[in-house]
DNA sequence: CGTTGCATTGAGTGTTGTCAAGCTCTGTGG
DNA sequence: CCACAGAGCTTGACAACACTCAATGCAACG
């Protein structure tokens, strides 16, 4: 979360505010750490809970599990995001979250971390970006499931995982190939899409040399082609932002 | 916003601060009001937006167009919602949102509200908790997005119309009747369908006589069969909420 | 009456889902 | 070292839900 292009879509204003309060709640947090394996569950369905977390290192996500048994992933968490915010004004969870990878976490009673809120506006400051930044993930993700197809959605979740990557450091600039720690059935439950489906347009965008996603690593390979299948669907400010699309994209393409 | 279900989710110690906190914005922000006709266009995609808002009467949404003219309807703004809260740390809006019927709103300088914000935490708290709110609300809608078919999808739109006033206090607790200011080719747009689709779903649940959305007006018929329709997508929680699953709902059906 | 916006309906198509089988890889125990 | 099991990946054949295109109906309005 060093990146100064972390913030750069918020009123500048606001920035330095903003990676104070990261520091603090990182600092504050970092008395309570706690480790999952993949495929555990670091917050159950449904239970009433006392933390807010942070993720240190692994992916996770929030599960939400029908009845039925679909499942629907609803946001991934990367390194650096604050989780169950809402643990401050919600009684229950709605969802499960789920470690993806090996996981470490920090976590906080929310207690604290609401005193701490209420006497420093810089984490109350922080924690509301993280509250807003995922909101601007949702409204991207509902238009990516309302409008998209198959090839947009999936285009779209790797330009985003390399976005959100690059932003918060934890990938070179110029990388182009991240660990992704998801099976194809998950991947399904996120873009909403069966897994044979996954399947097929995985095959087609290894044959067309796009993306190789294999063995829980992902390469992109033609970031303008992925741009080009996204597009159609694509949040509006994502294309203006630094590291993300520039002259170096398209010639790196080549 | 009186009914003291509102905030029937969330941690009962906030319920008081969160009903003060919603009285005072309504309070300092009732000096500027504004008045939109159906169709116009509240805040513009892409601008820099200074206030935040309140819808007082008349329904709005968030509406994101893409580049080849389709559109997605990311949230339904009802009366007493806040808007545009993310005014206080984004600098532009990536989306449009529009009145879907004529409407009155109030609104208020981003940084008038930030200071209210910071100086009194029922305001601070009522602001997040809009977004929380806002939140659960687009995580119930991705699920819908994601796993659910168009009946499904359907139901589920019509019973969080019904729940959303009813627990503001809009609707009279039993009557299963109100005002549906959408077109067919919007709710396409909410629901991620086409507007022909739209139309032969409702045909269907008009000749079940299960509701019926004709001429602005919904009336749901048949509580009892749109829950078992939306059920494999339902929120957890909306079942057991007070006003909207209970054994008068039932008898209601016969 | 035209016109305009919205709702309705039909016929044909296609993207995606379903079902089912086989494959690859990895770890484990004999 | 091999056999086996299990998880995840791959593929094919077929079905279906929803889309596209296109026409018509209908009511409100100038």
């Amino acid at each position: 979360m060093q990146d100064s292009n972390t913030f750069a879509l918020h009123r500048p204003e606001f920035d330095e505010a903003l990676r104070r309060g990261d520091g603090k709640i990182a600092q504050i947090m970092t008395t309570q750490t706690r480790a999952f394996r993949a495929g555990e569950s670091i917050i159950r369905q449904g239970t009433e809970h006392e933390f807010v977390y942070r993720l240190r290192t692994g992916w996770a996500a929030r599960v939400r599990t029908l009845p039925d048994g679909r499942a629907q992933i609803i946001l991934i968490f990367l390194p650096g995001d604050l989780f169950a915010v809402k643990s401050m004004a919600m009684a229950l969870h709605p969802d499960e979250v789920i470690a993806l990878s090996d996981v470490t976490c920090e976590h906080l009673d929310y207690r604290k971390l609401k005193s701490a809120f209420d006497q420093d506006s810089d984490i109350a400051l922080r924690c509301l970006w993280q509250v807003m930044e995922e909101e601007r993930r949702l409204h991207n993700w509902i238009v990516s499931l309302g409008q998209g197809n198959a090839d947009e959605r999936i285009a779209q979740m790797l330009l985003e995982f390399l976005g959100r990557l690059t932003r918060s450091g934890a990938l070179a600039d110029r990388s182009r190939e991240f660990r992704l720690p998801m099976t194809q059935e998950q991947m399904g439950n996120l873009l909403g899409i069966t897994t044979v489906h996954v399947n097929r347009v995985l095959k087609r965008l290894r044959e067309e040399k796009t993306a190789v996603i294999r063995g829980g690593v992902a390469q992109l390979l033609n970031i303008t082609a992925l741009k080009q299948m996204a597009a159609p669907i694509q949040d509006p400010f994502e294309r203006d932002e630094p590291g993300n699309s520039n002259a170096s994209d398209k010639q790196a393409t080549a």
